[in-house]
DNA sequence: CCCTGATTCGC
DNA sequence: GCGAATCAGG
């Protein structure tokens, strides 16, 4: 008949005045964990939340190691489309035009040419006739 | 390899 | 706020 409802893992004032009083006894958190019954990261993370301070393991971390990578955020796009070429600005393409994130070269060019000085000794090299300027890998679309 | 504690991140 | 995960050192 007792309401006594499930434990949803929550400090309790006694839990914590438990964590403090081993703690304040000088058990380590792996022995307090498995004293209260829960891990030791628990009890670090608990600790730390309350305000305790370890004493020993003066261990210091470098910086921000955690870091999550994994964050691409569209701030700037700096690929260069077509229309935004100029009568100065290498036509050279990069990559496939079917593929995402084709671009152009967009680098002053040189003379008279569409394409600036690198790109243009591979378009006109040493032929008379221009030859194809991207390399294509195999057309088969 | 075991332990320790500290910080960060996801739920 | 909680704890796991990760990191860092002994």
């Amino acid at each position: 008949m007792s309401g006594e409802s499930a434990e949803p893992m929550v400090w309790t004032d006694e839990r914590i005045e438990q964590l403090k009083e081993l703690w304040a006894e000088g058990l380590t958190t792996g022995e307090i964990g498995k004293r209260l019954g829960v891990s030791k990261n628990a009890v670090v993370g608990k600790a730390h939340r309350l305000g305790l301070k370890g004493r020993p393991s003066p261990i210091k971390r470098t910086k921000a190691p955690r870091q999550t990578p994994a964050a691409p955020k569209e701030k700037e796009q700096k690929i260069r489309s077509v229309v935004d070429l100029s009568a100065h600005t290498c036509r050279w393409p990069i990559g496939d035009p079917r593929e995402p994130g084709f671009h152009f070269c967009g680098a002053p060019t040189i003379a008279n040419k569409p394409y600036c000085a690198e790109h243009a000794a591979i378009a006109y090299v040493g032929a008379s006739s221009p030859k194809s300027p991207p390399p294509r890998d195999e057309d088969a679309a």
